[in-house]
Order: structure tokens, then C-alpha cells, then sequence
DNA sequence: AGCACGCCGACT
DNA sequence: GTCGGCGTGCTC
């Protein structure tokens, strides 16, 4: 029996099936989907496999055996594999990135080459006599890498010639890495008073040393990072207090558990509105047909979707089948899990990548084993082993979160058509806002349209009102607030009722400028201008992560006239408090969600604290639910719409919409105000009266005339290298390539090569082509043998050449 | 990606 | 002569 493998190893040249014999006593084992341990290469080093197939001959001459199988229990099945073809072709990634996608990372068998002493000899040359010596130090074996670390000059061509001698002796040794998860923490080991009389005593000398010890003696232990972020320190400011004999690090096993400690009250069912029955039965119907129906469901915000998705499960599950229930970012949505987790308990399963490792783990074996049937995740969650789909909901379908930005590059759309496809299962994809590509499926009949109009208690949609922020300038009004906002929020503050603001920026200013040469700091790294951020009073690079401190002057002319330009979250916050000094107000936004779980901190905070104002970027207009928030504010509207890309009306469309139905979600009416300078601009005066259909008119007339998606395909290509002028000329040569190619039959548009928006990022140049098609597959495959051609010349190999067949975004 | 092979200059 | 550095090509 012959065994086809994909080897576990991340080169293109080897992405391909390996065959292998397979010993008599494996052939039962190994099937579809098995991973195995096999020697690969001219070392025969030992690597895991994946079995993507059986045959009974092989055409290879040199066949090898597999070792063993390694980690069975966590492969694919065939379902799977026919996915990971699909991939492979519509996406060209890569087989293993594939199944890296698939298969829960972590439970991968890493290989490590160790190097065990034989017999001592006589060594004549110097750095012999150290390897040995070495060796013998630490018990006659050790790990290659160690050793060659510790040698310090590249030692590969001595050992290989001892072991040819006999002297050592090369081991493949294998290991699993999902552990307990485990953080460090600190505590005290003094008494209390000791530690206060210690952080007096130090408080001159080693400010942060006494700051880090009256943060210890209020808790019982700290996380270290915790620690070090309170006071500002570093590690070795804990490690001198561990030498003072004060503190104590030690690792603390946390637990693995994806529902963050949450106890869920089980919660009743709704009485469905009329609109929400029909889509419910409608969707219910085809399940139970098995047709394969693709539903898009357009619900005005507040039209009660989730009730809908959750009735539909309902009914799936009740027939005996599974459901998947995509959303945007569940980190976002923390609503959407506890009413979920609440309806079903136990039976969901929740997936996404902020897990950990040995959390994601944990949730995919339950999936696997059957103990879940309902999966509830990010765009991920479409590839858990889930069985016997019946129903897979894509929550926000127009959401961009939906798009992979890594290899595979696939849209959780398609891939979710596809898996349904597989299981006969319905697809309904929902969205207040759909995509503009999705609607007009729905208007062509490829997609059967459900309609929900009214919002779920008769809620009228928020009142919207439009302010344009020129007529404020000329009022002379510099602040970022409107007179109308400033009185709407004013009036919320009265009333006791919650606001939340919208800004599409983080940071406080995004760029400064000196007044009086016009210096503007850009990031060594990147081709972008430092945002300021005033609380630390630091400049950030929003793209590599860079920052240094401010400039107290000009660092090129040395003036101290330094402006600050454009607001961010930051700014706004600083200007709230300063307009209402006793309104009690919290910022949303990357800055204060680093860690784990602070989103869902913050929206805590900001419910049950009675928070008068939210302030957040992206985050905040996705799916949010407060009873008590009446006032919406848009600082400006336009952010989105500068962007040169062709979805940027959809989009800025779709945000101020999200974000206006943030308002009157309770009992109390709504209101929104958007800020902008261009609100003739029918994505922002649209808005007003709510209306998608008349916005999807307009813009699908334009999509038309200017022959953008729906009407063509777009394959972005993206070059990224260490030298400018050589990733220009990759890609040339790579159009150059392309355009040779004789099959090409369609009517295709070029737009490039030209430097890409941001023309470098992390030091690396970057370049592109845009091509408009009418065959994306087609053109993808002349794109990627173009690739192959530019990889075999030896100028371009530093060049990353990056082809996207639904990108994301394109300027 | 890693590793062997092979070619070439430098050094005991 | 031999050691070590790097370019090239292959991996069932």
C-alpha cells in the first residue's frame, strides 16, 4: 500500500503528495486525513506528514516507509480534504497552509535532531575537542541547536563528519506543545508592614520598586505583566525586589476556559413578528429539504436577526443536524455569545483566534466528538470538523473581518457556499448593510432574498441628523464637536441617558507637523507619518508598532512651534473632559484593548457603571445592544471615504448605518449625529432616511458603468522586498511574464505596476498590480505560473510575490 | 526549508 | 593536500 503525504514543510517546492510504503502493520491505520511521522530529504530527517491519499503502485522508483502515525486522533476527514482541494485551487495557497488552517495548530509534533556522545577519541582539531567537551558536560546528549548555540561558530560540517566517524550519533526526537496554560505572577513573601516600611525606605532611591510593592500588598498576587504595566517597570525591577527577598515569581496554570468564567441564566424564546416567521420557516424548510438554499436576509438594525438565527438552530438541531454561526469578530460580540450560550448551554461550541492554543484545542476536539453541534466563531470556524451541517449563518455578511489576509486567502463566504454545498446545507448570510456583491445575487435569483423592515418592538429607527463641519469651520467652531452634537450630548447628560461616539482613528492626533519648517516625523520603517499619542506622550507607527518619545522641538530646525493635526479617540476623550468635566467617560479602541477580554470589560463597565459616554473606533459599531444609549455621534464621516477603493461608499455606508442603530435600541427613541464635510455625499445623506435600497441603486449603476465587481473579478498581485528598485522590477518582469501567455481569452484590465498606498511597511518596499477580469480562476492560474517563472530567476528570490483572488482592499 | 554535493580559495 | 565557505539542486 502507498501512502500520499504532504510533508510538513513550509517551501512551495515541496508542496506537492509524497508517496510512501506503508509497513503492513500501519495499513489499517492510515487512511485520509492520518498524520505520520516519515524521513524526508537526504538525511532522512524525520518529519510529520499529513495522508492525503492511498494508492496501490506508485510510479516513484525510491519509495521510503512511513515510521509510525503520529497524533492520529487529530486529523481531517474526507469532507475535508475535498475543502482543501478546493482551497488549493481557488485560493493557490499552499496545501499545508491549508491544513495548518484546519487542523488546531499546537497539536503539531515539532522534530528536534539531538547529538549523543558514541565513544570518546582523540580529537586533533580545537573546536572538536570543544564539541566533546560539551557534550560530556551535560550528560552526552544534547539538542543540535543548543549545542551549536553554545559553541558558538557553525558546527554543522564537524559533526557531520564525527558521526561519520562514529564518534557521535544523530536522534530525531518528537514533541507535542499544547501544556497547561501558565503566566507568571508575582507575590509577596514579606508580611504587609514589611513590604510598606520597604517601599518607604526605597521610595527616593527606587521609585518603581516601591510602587510595584504597594500594588503587591493590595493583592494577593499580580501577573507579572500586569505588574510591570501598572508601575511602569521592567522585569528587572521585579527581580531586584526577588533579590531583596521581598517578592516571589512563580507560574500560574490558568484555566482554559473560552467563556470567560461567565455564569449564562438560560433565557425564553421570543414570540416572532410575523417577518421574522417567514425567514424562520422559510430558512427551516429548506434544511429540512436538503435543496441548499442561499438566503440573504436583509433586516434593518434592530429587525430582531439574532432571534431569527437562534429560532432557525432551533429547529436544525431538532432535526438532528448542526449549525454554524459565523460572526464578525466574537471578541466583538460578546451579546451574541452569552444570548447564544444562554439558549443552548452546553451544546455550543465557541471559535476563534483569540483562543489559546490549548483552548482552541479543547473546543475542536469537542466539536469533533460530537458533543457540540452548534459552533458559534469568527471567519475560522468555518473549518472546524463540524458533522451533518444543516444550516451555516453568516452574521454582518458585508463585514471585511470575513477575509483572510493570510495564506489561504480565502473569504469565509465562499468557503461557508462551499461547505454548505457539501452537507446540502441552507446558507443564510445577514446584514442590515449587505454587500453590494451579495444583494445583487439576491436581485439576479442566485440568492433568495428575505426582508425584515421593521425593527423588532416597533422601535422607530433613530432620527438622523447631518451636520456639515464646514459651516461650523466658517462659524468659527475648531473643536471636533459640533454645536448640535455638543448640545445633543449635553441633553443625554441631562436626561441621564448613555452616548456613544464614533471616531475611525485611534490615537490622539494623526500627525504632527512643525509650524515652522513643516517637518513631519515619519516611522523609520514605514512609509507613514507617527501618530501622536498624548496620554503617553509618545509618537506610534499604527503599522510596525514603532514608537519613541515626543519631540519637545522641531528635530530639524529646532523650533518649539509644533502642531498637532487631526483628532483621534484620544483627542476626543481629552475634549469630552474638558466640555464636560462631570461626565464620566471610556475610550474603546486598540489602545485600550490589548489584552484579553478588555473589550468585553470596558462594554461591562460601560452598562452597569452608567457610563455617560463610550468613545471607540471599528469596534464599537458591531453589534452592541444597551438599552439606555439614545445618542449616537459620527465625529467624521469621511474618514473611510478617502480611501481609494472601490468599496469605500458600501463601506462608509454600512459603518454609519451599524453605528446609527447603536441608538434606540430600548424603549426610548434614538438619535444619531454625523459629522462630516461632504454630506451631499449620498453614502452619508442616504443614511438619513435609512435607505439601502436606494444607495444599492446608485451604486450598483456605478459598479456597472465603471466595471467593478459585481460585473468583474479583481486578482490583486502584492511584491514586497528589502530593496525598492528590485521589487519594481519583479514586478515588471512578472506582468511581462503574464502577458506573454498565449490562452488568455478574456477581457482583462491592468492597473499598475505601480508602489502600493503604503509604499513601504517594516522596511520592506512594497508594489502592485490590480487586474479587473471576467475569470478570476483563469487569470489565477496564469498568475501563478507567472510566479513560478519569477521564482526560478535567482535576482527576484528576495521579492514575496502575494496573489489575492478577493483582496480585501485595494489602493 | 534543510541538506548534500561540488567547486574554489586559504592555510598548515 | 585539507578545511571551510557558498552556490545549486533535490526531496517520494
Amino acid at each position: 500500500m502507498i501512502a500520499k503525504i504532504i510533508v510538513d514543510n513550509k517551501s512551495k517546492q515541496v508542496d506537492k503528495p509524497f508517496d510512501y510504503l506503508v509497513p503492513k502493520e500501519l495499513e489499517d491505520k492510515i487512511k485520509i486525513g492520518s498524520r505520520v511521522l516519515v524521513p524526508f530529504s537526504s538525511g532522512n530527517r524525520e518529519i510529520e506528514g499529513f495522508c492525503v491519499g492511498t494508492a496501490d503502485t506508485s510510479d516513484s522508483k525510491r519509495l521510503k516507509s512511513i515510521i509510525r502515525t503520529a497524533n492520529d486522533s487529530i486529523g481531517f476527514d474526507e469532507d475535508m480534504l475535498e475543502l482543501i482541494e478546493w482551497m488549493h485551487k481557488k485560493y493557490l495557497a499552499s496545501y499545508l497552509d491549508i491544513i495548518h488552517t484546519i487542523v488546531p495548530s499546537g497539536t503539531a509534533l515539532k522534530t528536534k535532531e539531538w547529538i549523543i556522545l558514541e565513544n570518546k577519541s582523540e580529537e586533533k582539531s580545537e573546536i572538536r575537542r570543544r564539541i566533546t567537551e560539551i557534550l560530556t558536560d551535560n550528560g552526552g546528549s544534547m539538542e543540535f541547536k543548543e549545542l551549536k548555540e553554545m559553541c558558538g561558530v557553525d558546527i554543522q560540517n564537524q559533526v557531520r563528519a564525527m558521526i561519520k566517524e562514529g564518534t557521535l550519533k544523530k536522534e530525531y526526537r518528537q514533541s507535542v506543545d499544547i501544556k497547561d496554560k501558565k503566566i507568571k505572577c508575582v507575590k509577596l513573601i514579606c508580611d504587609r508592614e514589611t513590604a510598606l516600611e520597604s517601599a518607604e525606605n526605597l521610595r527616593r532611591k527606587a521609585p518603581v520598586q516601591a510602587k510595584m510593592l504597594e500594588v503587591l500588598s493590595e493583592n494577593e498576587y499580580v501577573s507579572l505583566a500586569d505588574l510591570q504595566k501598572f508601575t511602569n517597570g521592567s522585569h528587572s525591577t521585579v527581580k531586584a525586589l526577588e533579590k531583596k527577598n521581598l517578592v516571589n515569581v512563580f507560574d500560574m496554570t490558568v484555566e482554559r476556559d473560552p467563556y470567560w468564567n461567565r455564569v449564562f441564566e438560560k433565557t425564553e424564546k421570543m414570540v416572532p413578528t410575523p417577518e421574522q416567521e417567514y425567514a424562520i420557516d422559510e430558512i427551516t424548510n429548506s434544511v429540512k429539504s436538503g435543496d441548499g438554499g442561499i438566503y440573504l436576509l436583509h433586516g434593518v438594525t434592530g429587525s430582531g436577526k439574532t432571534e431569527v438565527f437562534m429560532q432557525t438552530i432551533e429547529n436544525v438541531i431538532n432535526m438532528g443536524k448542526s449549525a454554524i454561526m459565523l460572526v464578525p469578530e466574537i471578541s466583538l460580540t460578546p451579546q451574541m455569545v452569552s444570548r447564544f450560550m444562554s439558549r443552548f448551554g452546553g451544546r455550543v461550541a465557541i471559535f476563534h483566534s483569540g483562543l489559546s492554543a490549548g483552548e482552541r484545542y479543547d473546543q475542536w476536539k469537542k466539536i469533533r466528538d460530537g458533543e457540540a453541534d452548534i459552533v458559534i466563531g469568527a471567519r475560522s470556524a468555518i473549518f472546524t470538523p463540524l458533522k451533518n451541517i444543516g444550516v451555516i449563518i453568516m452574521d454582518e455578511e458585508h463585514s471585511d473581518t470575513y477575509k483572510s489576509d493570510m495564506s489561504p486567502r480565502y473569504h469565509a463566504r465562499e468557503t461557508a457556499i462551499f461547505r454548505a454545498s457539501q452537507f446540502g446545507a441552507a446558507v443564510v448570510l445577514a446584514s442590515a448593510t449587505p454587500s453590494v456583491e451579495s444583494y445583487y445575487k439576491a436581485q439576479t435569483g442566485e440568492y433568495k432574498l428575505l426582508e425584515m423592515n421593521t425593527r423588532y418592538n416597533k422601535n422607530k429607527m433613530p432620527e438622523i441628523s447631518v451636520i456639515d463641519m464646514r459651516s461650523e469651520l466658517e462659524k468659527g467652531n475648531k473643536s471636533m464637536l459640533s454645536g448640535k452634537l455638543y448640545n445633543e450630548i449635553e441633553e443625554n447628560l441631562k436626561r441621564g441617558e448613555q452616548t456613544i461616539l464614533f471616531l475611525n482613528r485611534r490615537g490622539f492626533s494623526t500627525f504632527v507637523s512643525c509650524r515652522s519648517c513643516g517637518y513631519v516625523p515619519h516611522c523609520p520603517n514605514c512609509n507613514i507619518s507617527l501618530t501622536y499619542h498624548k496620554f503617553e506622550d509618545k509618537l506610534k507607527c499604527h503599522y510596525c508598532g514603532y514608537e519613541r518619545p515626543n519631540y519637545k522641538l522641531c528635530p530639524k530646525c529646532g523650533s518649539n512651534y509644533i502642531r498637532y493635526f487631526g483628532g483621534g479617540t484620544q483627542k476626543v476623550e481629552d475634549e469630552l473632559n474638558r466640555l464636560f468635566p462631570n461626565a464620566t467617560t471610556v475610550r474603546m479602541d486598540m489602545d485600550t484593548t490589548g489584552k484579553k477580554q478588555s473589550h468585553e470589560k470596558i462594554l461591562q463597565k460601560f452598562e452597569k457603571d452608567k457610563i455617560d459616554i463610550l468613545i471607540g473606533t471599528q469596534m464599537v459599531a458591531k453589534g452592541l445592544d444597551f438599552e439606555n444609549v439614545t445618542l449616537v455621534g459620527v465625529i467624521t464621516a469621511d474618514t473611510m471615504l478617502n480611501i481609494n477603493d472601490y468599496r469605500s461608499c458600501e463601506r462608509t455606508f454600512a459603518m454609519l448605518e451599524q453605528v446609527s442603530g447603536r441608538a434606540g435600541r430600548g424603549s426610548k427613541e434614538g438619535r444619531a449625529v454625523i459629522q462630516t464635510y461632504t454630506p451631499e455625499h449620498e453614502a452619508v445623506s442616504l443614511v438619513k432616511s435609512h435607505n439601502y435600497r436606494t444607495f444599492y441603486d446608485k451604486e450598483i449603476a456605478k459598479r456597472k458603468l465603471m466595471w467593478y465587481p459585481p460585473f468583474c473579478k479583481i486578482v490583486s498581485v502584492h511584491f514586497q522586498g528589502n530593496v525598492e528598485n528590485i521589487v519594481a522590477k519583479t514586478a515588471k518582469y512578472f506582468l511581462n511574464t503574464a502577458e506573454k501567455t498565449q490562452n488568455i481569452s478574456q477581457k482583462i484590465q491592468i492597473l499598475g505596476p505601480v508602489p502600493s498606498y503604503i509604499s513601504k511597511i517594516k522596511n520592506k518596499y512594497r508594489w502592485q498590480i490590480i487586474f479587473k477580469c471576467e475569470d478570476d480562476d483563469n487569470l489565477g492560474e496564469i498568475l501563478s505560473q507567472a510566479e513560478m517563472t519569477c521564482r526560478k530567476n535567482k535576482e527576484f528570490s528576495d521579492v514575496a510575490i502575494i496573489i489575492d483572488k478577493s483582496p480585501g482592499m485595494i489602493n
